[in-house]
DNA sequence: TCTTGCCGAAGTGTTGACAGTTATACGGGC
DNA sequence: GCCCGTATAACTGTCAACACTTCGGCAAGA
């Protein structure tokens, strides 16, 4: 009972909202117009209301009945309680990883992740993924990829710099995946988490280093 | 800025929909129809359409384009991935509570602990909830408090029984909450941890028992 | 009897209009 | 100029009808 990958409007006005925010046509903190976005897409406002409400599902937006919808502001205490919240679900998915994966496919992991390294791909996002896939827990998979995915790229798109360091991210990868290999699952959760929890601790510096910044003078009110 | 609390068709409709899901006027895997539901409960299929979504993004109910919507399964399986994706996240909860709440807060806490034990009162889930507030991390409360919060009611009201056991239950509770009087994050976490693990593993017992009794014999039909 | 194909019924997805609520603009008074 | 009240515009929530897809029943053929 598979059904056909069938594709509707809601889909796509999703991805399309998701697309506007990304670009930041709208702007964090910025209206989500149903009726505008209806124009836009070419759809009827029913379609666009199914998007919003499955964005806002997913933390991007904000809504209150009656209210106009905004996309999230995704403030520094924001993306420090969404990484506080990724290093415990990536610290498990790790270590059931560790426990469930098969031992071809944590080489074949292993083999892809040198492989990328060679070429200097981009590949951190992915072996999150791919180990979240390896727990075989669809709970956990499903927020890792789907959730907090959305978030972690919007993060991304509108920061620009990642919160991490990415000269080491390579070799603490590496750490885990050989920590998964030797079947140590204690010691793979407690690398990932380490490893996030540094990303988390540069959002913590970066926190504290804003409410500094800000507390001498009067807050700037920002345009948008 | 803080909007009226307006309560819409949907909100209403959804609320009434998971009333019977929990009773089991809808089984789990039980078809959910629109048009039944919009005649039910005297409104549109629109408001009906968006309480279905929503209840979709919460996990209870499984939905693809075109095809009829279904309640989830919760199957076994279904609830130790819960649990374990739950272990993790209540562990960090409480890391961060005790960490994150003032003296007084937990202080109250304990207090209201001990006078409902000696009611006998459920306080289950009462607890995991006061400390996902005291984490002081919307993200973590948001999943606990919502999402997690829904499917556990789902199974403890289909299931009957409680994964764990309520003879030590009131005893795990007590210690994590005077490990967080002590201020220490990493034995809170690893109590925490402990407690939802054991009942994890309860649920995993379950599993085991439930393929060796269906090994044997032909896998006995679901009537439903 | 079993299998396959077709058609109509049952259901889901979308539309545009109406109903209800919030936001904005304007005018009057102090 | 500022504040308040009112009216209207702009928006969100809901409705009923239409468009599209799936499902079930029946008939025909092997």
């Amino acid at each position: 009972m598979a059904p056909k990958q069938q594709k509707t409007l809601v889909d796509t006005v999703f991805d399309g909202i998701f697309d506007l925010i990304l670009k930041g046509e709208i702007p964090l903190g910025g209206v989500v117009n149903e009726a505008v976005l209806a124009e836009r897409f070419k759809v009827s406002r029913g379609p666009v209301r199914e998007a919003v409400k499955a964005l806002q599902g997913r933390g991007l937006i904000i809504k209150e009945p009656y209210y106009k919808a905004r996309v999230v502001d995704l403030s520094l205490a924001d993306m420090v309680h969404i990484f506080q919240l990724r290093e415990a679900v990536e610290g498990m998915s790790v270590r059931l990883a560790t426990i469930n994966m098969s031992d071809q496919a944590i080489d074949q992991l292993l083999a892809e992740f040198a492989d990328a390294s060679e070429k200097q791909q981009r590949i951190v996002l992915d072996v999150h993924v791919r180990i979240a896939e390896g727990s075989g827990n669809r709970r956990i998979q499903s927020l890792l990829c789907d959730e907090l995915y959305y978030l972690l790229r919007l993060y991304r798109a509108r920061s620009g710099a990642q919160p991490g360091r990415r000269d080491t991210a390579f070799s603490e990868h590496w750490q885990i995946l050989r920590a998964m290999k030797t079947r140590d699952p204690d010691l793979a959760e407690s690398l990932m988490r380490s490893h996030i929890g540094r990303a988390t601790e540069g959002l913590h510096q970066l926190l504290r280093s804003e409410s500094e910044k800000a507390a001498p003078v009067r807050r700037q009110k920002q345009v948008g």
